[in-house]
DNA sequence: TTGTGCTATAAGTCTTTGTCGTGG
DNA sequence: CCCACGACTTTGACTTATAGCACA
């Protein structure tokens, strides 16, 4: 099956698009598949690179050698990955096979492209091959290479796209539970002393026993199933196998071995039916009651199966890790008007992505490995006051287990990360009821703000489906609940929060000290950071290994003061240092040095730590008579807003402090942050600050020189302008006159004459005194500005003659740097000697 | 099996206020 | 001569997190 599976992902990477729009009109599981597929393929190319790089001291050796060496890293690398914390199980597993593949065609493309002169040595034109024998170096080999950020962004990445074909899968699963001809059969099946149970006005967990032993008792959990058949097709002929197959319950050891291997899954679709099945009848029944929801647990047969591994194959290449449905099925309790059937069907992925699937194989002596556990949640309104939702899994037949839970998948290897609740196509993590050691898994769940996010709108949809009112119990109701009652209408949801949010601050103190390393309730004095220290000092809530363990809550940050100024804080005067820590190396090295120079002794002194409760708010001096404070620089140091004296502004327009300056208004430069660069830091200005009253004066004046400033931007764009049109044509002028000249060989010949007055541009002038009257036409252009005059003149020579520059009619000016050459015929050149 | 301590590595944090040459 | 600007030495020491390993 895996290796099924895994053909269909790679060839869905090497495709191109038309496979694809084949593919969109496939099934839903080919769908995901391609999707996952897709992401898969990003993630080789990365895989790819990174095996490159891995192989690269290896390019000396042979082709044979290479290949051998290219699929030796890969065993190592998949062991790596399947280590990788965030990385995926069964799924994580075909990833790496896949890379594997793709790792081995990347290579074979190497050694097509590689030139193999490392290798190759010429000799009289006949290469020479050198042939390494290569024993891989131990050493080497077993270098663990971790992951690296780009690893991690990736391993995310997966993360979170197959906790979304998770919550895809689970509303698939839970629409299917939805239908009502499946609630109706699995109804119909109940033996008629369980219907009674849709009668009970109080469900209490302990009512339920009856029906799930009756589920446990008559179905099944297949061991091989219909991959490809929908979640209604699946729970459908689940009813029907267990109907149509009553001598298969005697062959139920076997049955029972399955369960065993096999997960909950199924159970957990069976009873999404049979409760909303019996709620439906329920609700025909007796509308007016606030009833109970009973839940029956049928096919354990194949629905169950095809669930899973319908799921394995959306998830295809993305690892499936566990996965547990439960359902949760609830009643009602107001007897208002239209009863919702609050159902809701919970399924969990434990050990998400990043274990093993073997692992998970081994422990269920299953072939089906990483399998999703599924159960149900019962409402029941008898329990604990309030009611609350019960933990139902029929396939093991185990009531109010939620303990046994975490138990049961750390027996898999594997830990409990996600737990959660669909109903009414919405879904709701509810992980905190099922999780006892929740430090433990906390980091390795997906980022919790994107979460919380993707669930959301899904919590928006399970709660309207569940969330039933839940009656003022004032009879025997409790204080808070009356409380509650007050202040906002009490539902089951809102119930089921506090439920959870109690569970997640009364966690139990953990016995190993390293677990208190950033748990989020409780801290040792051991694991404090740097700048951390614990105010107040208790109160002491228990011990672990001799340490003293406190709320996580006296855990405080503390800074030195320069650090607390950022934040506009100052130290109150005659507060004490609550820590000093010890000056690094480098700054002992620098005050070494100093105290050289100035013979200071005073050279180890400690960098000095204040909490929070020592500060007040900054007072910086007030501005007075337009001076503004500075301080030892000259400068303000503007972290933010609040590090400004009172009575200043910080001003960031450009130039700023030119004009006040011309304007001779006391400023200061801002300095916003500092920068490093060449190894040095370097304060990082921006604009100015000055008083208060100054700031129109000079925004006013910023604007009036700033207009000016576009101004002269402007004319001296126009200029530039002129001056590149004249260089434009006087080059043009001249090459048709040199065209004229010496090209055509005519007998009359047309010279171009430029005359420049106040020439910088051109370094040499022609020009032909005998034709200067003959001009035909002269052009002029005057700009006011910089008495730029152009005169262009063509003239006709009408002889032909060869100008001869003899050195004796040469003029050089010093002053100009111009060397005037002359011919006798009176044609001169004036060339720039440099 | 689990926790602990150690090591190695990757990644993150904190540090924190120039000088000189050149060209306009 | 003054001023603006850019190049220059591409930090580095330290802490924290993480993973693997050996051992009790």
């Amino acid at each position: 099956m895996r290796r099924r599976s895994q053909r269909k992902v790679q060839s869905s990477v090497s495709d191109n698009e038309p496979r694809s729009q084949e593919n969109s009109e496939g099934t839903l599981a080919e769908i995901s598949r391609e999707a996952v597929g897709k992401l898969l393929q990003r993630a080789n190319k990365v895989g790819g690179k990174r095996k490159k790089m891995m192989l690269e001291p290896e390019t000396e050796q042979n082709g044979t050698h290479i290949l051998e060496q290219i699929l030796q890293p890969k065993t190592s690398e998949v062991g790596h990955n399947h280590r990788n914390p965030v990385g995926s199980t069964s799924a994580e597993e075909k990833c790496n096979n896949i890379s594997i593949d793709q790792r081995y065609l990347d290579n074979k493309e190497e050694l097509d492209d590689s030139d193999w002169e490392e290798g190759t040595i010429s000799v009289d034109d006949r290469p020479v091959t050198i042939e390494f024998d290569v024993t891989p170096d131990p050493a080497v080999k077993n270098q663990v290479r971790r992951s690296s950020a780009r690893d991690k962004d990736l391993a995310e990445l997966i993360h979170k796209v197959h906790l979304l074909c998770l919550l895809a899968r689970g509303r698939l699963i839970d629409s299917a539970c939805d239908d009502p001809l499946i609630q109706a059969s699995l109804l119909s099946l109940l033996p008629s002393h369980l219907l009674q149970l849709s009668n009970v006005t109080k469900l209490s967990s302990r009512a339920l026993h009856p029906l799930i032993s009756w589920f446990h008792d008559n179905f099944h959990v297949r061991n091989h199933t219909n991959a490809e058949a929908s979640p209604h097709f699946a729970l459908a002929s689940a009813l029907e196998t267990r109907e149509g197959s009553p001598e298969e319950k005697s062959k139920k050891g076997r049955a029972t071995s399955h369960v065993s291997e096999s997960s909950n899954l199924p159970a957990a679709e069976n009873l999404n039916d049979s409760v909303i099945k019996s709620q439906a009848s329920e609700t025909q029944d007796d509308n007016s009651k606030p009833c109970l929801s009973e839940q029956s647990c049928r096919s354990k047969r194949k629905g169950d199966l095809e669930f899973e591994m319908q799921l394995e194959m959306a998830l295809s290449a993305t690892a499936v890790g566990s996965l547990n449905s439960k359902l949760e099925s609830g009643t009602n309790a107001d007897g208002a008007n239209v009863s919702s059937p609050s159902k809701k069907m919970k399924r969990d992925t434990t050990g998400e992505s990043s274990t093993p699937p073997h692992v998970i194989s081994t422990a269920l002596g299953s072939t089906k490995v990483g399998s999703p556990l599924y159960w149900a949640e019962v409402y029941c309104s008898e329990e604990n006051l309030t009611g609350k939702w019960v933990h139902v899994d029929v396939v093991n037949s185990v009531i109010d287990g939620e303990d046994k839970v975490e138990a049961m998948t750390a027996a898999c290897k594997t830990s409990l990360r996600y737990v959660v609740a669909f109903a009414g196509q919405g879904a709701k993590d509810v992980i905190r009821r099922y999780c006892m050691k929740w430090h433990k898994i906390a980091s390795q769940r997906v980022d919790s703000i994107w979460w919380d996010s993707v669930l959301a709108p899904l919590r928006d949809l399970e709660s309207g489906a569940t969330g039933g009112e839940v009656p003022s119990r004032t009879n025997h109701g409790t204080s808070t609940q009356s409380n509650m009652n007050d202040s906002f209408v009490l539902t089951r949801s809102s119930l089921e929060d506090i439920e959870l949010e109690t569970r997640a601050l009364t966690e139990p103190l953990p016995t190993n000290q390293l677990a208190y390393k950033g748990h989020p309730l409780y801290a040792i004095e051991r694991w404090l950071t740097k700048y951390q220290v614990l105010h107040p000092k208790g109160p002491i809530l228990g011990f672990c290994k001799g340490h003293h363990v406190y709320p996580r809550t006296c855990v405080q940050t503390v800074k030195t003061k320069e650090r607390w100024l950022r934040e506009g804080m100052q130290v109150k005067a005659n507060e004490l240092p609550v820590k000093e820590l010890k000056p690094s190396a480098k700054t002992q090295k620098l005050q070494d040095f100093e105290a050289d120079d100035y013979e200071c002794t005073d050279s180890k002194e400690n960098i000095k730590l204040y909490g929070s409760w020592q500060l007040e708010p900054l007072n910086l001096p007030h501005a007075m008579n337009g001076i503004v404070p500075k301080n030892e620089r000259g400068q303000v140091d503007v972290w933010s807003e609040k590090c400004l004296p009172p009575g200043t502004v910080h001003l960031r327009f450009p130039r700023a402090f030119s004009v006040a300056k011309r304007l001779e208004i006391d400023y200061a430069p801002a300095m916003v942050g500092f920068e490093f660069k060449n190894g040095r830091s370097y304060p990082v200005f921006d604009g100015i600050v000055v008083c208060a009253e100054f700031k129109d004066v000079l925004l006013e004046a910023f604007a009036e020189e700033e207009q000016r400033r576009q101004e002269e931007e402007k004319r001296r764009d126009e200029t530039e302008a002129l001056r590149r049109w004249y260089q434009l044509i006087s080059s043009i002028v001249t090459r048709q006159r040199l065209k004229n000249r010496y090209n055509n060989g005519l007998p009359s010949e047309i010279l171009t004459e430029v005359q420049h007055v106040n020439d910088k541009e051109s370094n040499a002038t022609v020009s032909d005194s005998n034709d200067n009257n003959q001009t035909p036409k002269n052009q002029q252009l005057n700009t006011s500005e910089n008495n730029i005059d152009l005169k262009a003149s063509i003239s006709t020579h009408t002889e032909e003659h060869e100008h001869v520059f003899l050195k004796e009619s040469q003029s050089f000016d010093e002053r100009t740097s111009l060397l005037t050459k002359r011919c006798q015929c009176g044609f001169s050149v004036q060339v720039e000697e440099l």
